[in-house]
Formats: structure tokens, C-alpha cells, sequence
DNA sequence: TCTGGTATAATTGTATACAATTCTGAAAAG
DNA sequence: CTTTTCAGAATTGTATACAATTATACCAGA
């Protein structure tokens, strides 16, 4: 067999939380196993691998009848946003704590991709440095279990938040914020590093919720 | 082959995250498939299964010389207290709004129980009815990304509670909190409960962290 | 003695065969 | 026509064989 450093269930896994995450399997259908082996071209071994992991996301569920799609409803959209206004300004408080020149220059450089694009109205792009930029805080935060509760989280509202994006005003607010709190971190103050995501999180959460009829 | 209604790669993800998370596996240490599978008498399959479940909570890490373990160090318990003093109050205060009298009468028992076990000095039943509790709350929240977040938060925490309510101080201080939730959240105040639920986890955060010497 | 290479062993990744249950549909009985 | 039973099909759970890489130990040569 030929080898990949990246192994065929992490690729199962990616491609199958992309699709769903993204809507491209509905709520409420079901899939089998050898559905998928047909589909991917790989055996059931790393397919099943992946369908455990995308089961302890809650994103599908296993019956007797095959693969339940889950996906995220809009419920859980204001579950999440609950959450995230409680505990991601902590993420971007802990990273103007304890961020290194390196890994600041990473930051730096990912707004302002983010705002090379917003002129250009490149959603896909302007939601890729976007997401790279709240994916990099949770990192910078050094705590791992932030880290952890935050990633799942950020991942389900990837839908929403191209939608959101695909909006010219709401992208270039978003990209103003992320520079006022990527500003706060360079002058190593926490709590206002803090005060700006949690208004940032707020003006998200609002936009996506008004857009969203599902 | 018989069958069981909890798979086998269930039983053993149960096993080994218990073993991990009260320390009977030393970090740092590693183990291999193989090792597992004349250990416990079960083919790879479910083994790899609960490896990959285990690798997700990040208490242990897969590499080319088998499976590390990394279990739960001082640092990780005091990020895991900071994301549960900030979310840990939502889910009483969500429970106070949508409890029923079914699910009250649980969590009314669970407290019971503990006060019967304190006296007793029976750490093991004490903490089984602490656990439970939490459990409870998370689970009537009616929130599920929080539920999805508190519970990898609060297992792992698992060990260092055991020593805790092994103080009989700390035991009967943790049992009286518990009844204040639970008069809160029956009063249907989710302010109140909110802030009890806050108080109370500061309160075996500062007991835990003072008594942990790793 | 030290260094480098090579063969062997150990380990994980993948595919497939088999077991057991559950669902489905058709046939038979009422 | 409805209900029940039974056989077969579909599905997931488990075990095992095989592939490929990586670590290890030993030996040869300088």
C-alpha cells in the first residue's frame, strides 16, 4: 500500500465534516457504510474511523438504519453563540498574555489578507482568514482545553458564516474588528483584547441569527 | 459472536479513559495495540476505536512507537477551571428556566443522596452523587454545545475530585452548595442559581488547586 | 572505539471476511 | 382485507490478514 502522511480516515474525516458542515448532506437523511465505500474509493476501516468522530461531534448519529445526518440547526447556532460570548474573549485575553513576536507576525499577516479581500468581495477568502484568524487566538491562548471546547464550536457555524461574509458591510466590520483586536494583543493589554472579541462575537452572533430562517 | 447491547470498543473507551483519568497509567508512559489486546481480550478493531476517542479528548497521543499517554497535568486543571467558572453557571441558569418536575425530582434525589454519604466519610459515593449532579445540570440545560463542553471539562477533573471530597470538610461545604443550586433552580431564579453554580465551582477550584501538589 | 549501513522486528494503517442483529417484504392464516 | 410469521436482505460490530513505515540491534569497516 502506498503511504500518505496523512492517513486515508483523517481525509475521510475532513472531507465528511466539510460536506456536512457546509449543508451538503441534509438534516435527517442517512447514509450506510457502503454507501460511502462506493463514494470514496476506500474500505470501511478508515470510513468507519471517521464516522466515530464526527459521532462524538454530534454532528451525526449511528442507528440501525445507517449514518443519521444531524448537522447544526439553528438552536444550536444560539447555543454555540452563548458560549462563545462566555468564553472566547478568555482565548484572545490568555494570547495577549503570552503571544511571541513570531506568532504575532502570523496574526498580523492574517488580517491583513482578510483585508485585501473584503474590497474584492471574495467570500470564500475573506471567510478562510476569517476563520485562520479566531483558529490562530485559540492556539495563541496556550490552553489547551479552551482550545478544545472553542475548535468544535467555531467549526459548526462555518455555513453560516460564509453567508455572513458574502455580505459586503458585515465583512468589512468584521475585518475592522479583528484589527482592533489583533491591536489590543500587540499592546499586550488583555482586557481590552478581551472587550473587543466579546463585542466582535456579539456583532456575528447578531448578524448571523437575523440572516438565518432555517 | 454474542452479542451486548454496549459494544465492545464502548466498554473498552470506558475502561481505558477511567484508568487514564484516575492516573492508573503514569504519563509519559506508552502502550501498544497489541499490548491492549492481550490485556483486555479484544481484537484491534474495538481497541483502535476507543484509541481514536481517547486521542480526540487529547489524554493520550498516537506516535510511531505506539500510544503515549498524557492524562491530565496541574496546568490543564487550572485552564479547565477558568472555562468552568465562565460557563459552567449558564447551564443552572438554563436548567432553572426549562427544568421539569420529572427532572427536578432527579436532581433533588442526587442531592439527598450525597448529604446521606457525607456523614458516612463514603468518598466514593460522594463524589458518584457530586458527579452526578453536574451531569444532570448539563444534561437539563436543554443546551447541547454546552453539555458537549462541560463534559470532557469536568471527567477529567474526575481524580483530583476523589481527593477533594475525601476531606470531610470539603465533602459537607461541597454537599451544602449543592442543595443552595438545587433550592435555586426549584425557585425557578436563574440569576440566582447562576450565581451559586459560579460560587461553588470557585470554591473546589480553590480547594482542588491548594491540595494538588503534581 | 566509533560510525555507518543493513536486516530484522515492532508498530500502526488498511482491506476484507465473518458474526449477529435488525429491518423489510411477502406469504399464509384468520 | 388485515394481521402475523418467517425468510432473506441490509446493516453495523468484530476479528484477522496484509501492507508500509519506522525503530532497533547487530555487524562490518575505518
Amino acid at each position: 500500500m502506498e503511504h500518505r502522511t496523512i492517513s486515508l480516515a483523517e481525509q475521510v474525516f475532513e472531507r465528511l465534516e466539510n460536506e456536512i458542515l457546509s449543508g451538503k448532506f441534509p438534516r435527517g437523511t442517512t447514509v450506510t457504510e457502503m454507501n460511502l465505500v462506493t463514494e470514496l474509493g476506500v474500505s470501511r476501516t478508515p470510513i468507519r474511523e471517521a464516522i466515530h468522530r464526527l459521532e462524538q461531534e454530534h454532528i451525526i448519529e449511528t442507528t440501525t438504519k445507517g449514518i443519521l445526518i444531524l448537522g447544526v440547526t439553528k438552536k444550536d447556532l444560539r447555543d454555540i453563540f452563548e458560549i462563545r460570548l462566555r468564553i472566547e474573549g478568555l482565548a484572545s485575553a490568555e494570547a495577549a498574555k503570552r503571544i511571541t513576536p513570531e506568532e504575532l507576525d502570523q496574526l498580523r499577516e492574517t488580517v491583513e489578507l482578510q483585508e485585501f479581500y473584503v474590497p474584492k468581495n471574495d467570500a470564500e477568502h475573506i471567510r478562510g482568514m476569517d476563520s485562520r484568524f479566531h483558529l490562530l487566538l485559540y492556539k495563541f491562548s496556550g490552553n489547551t482545553a479552551l482550545s478544545d471546547a472553542l475548535l468544535p464550536l467555531h467549526k459548526k457555524v462555518m455555513k453560516y458564516r460564509l453567508a455572513s461574509v458574502s455580505n459586503h458591510s458585515r465583512a468589512s466590520s468584521s475585518a475592522a474588528e479583528h484589527r482592533l483586536i489583533l491591536e489590543a494583543i500587540e499592546r499586550r493589554d488583555p482586557a481590552e483584547a478581551e472587550a473587543r472579541t466579546v463585542e466582535h462575537i456579539k456583532n456575528a452572533m447578531d448578524h448571523i441569527l437575523k440572516e438565518t430562517n432555517e
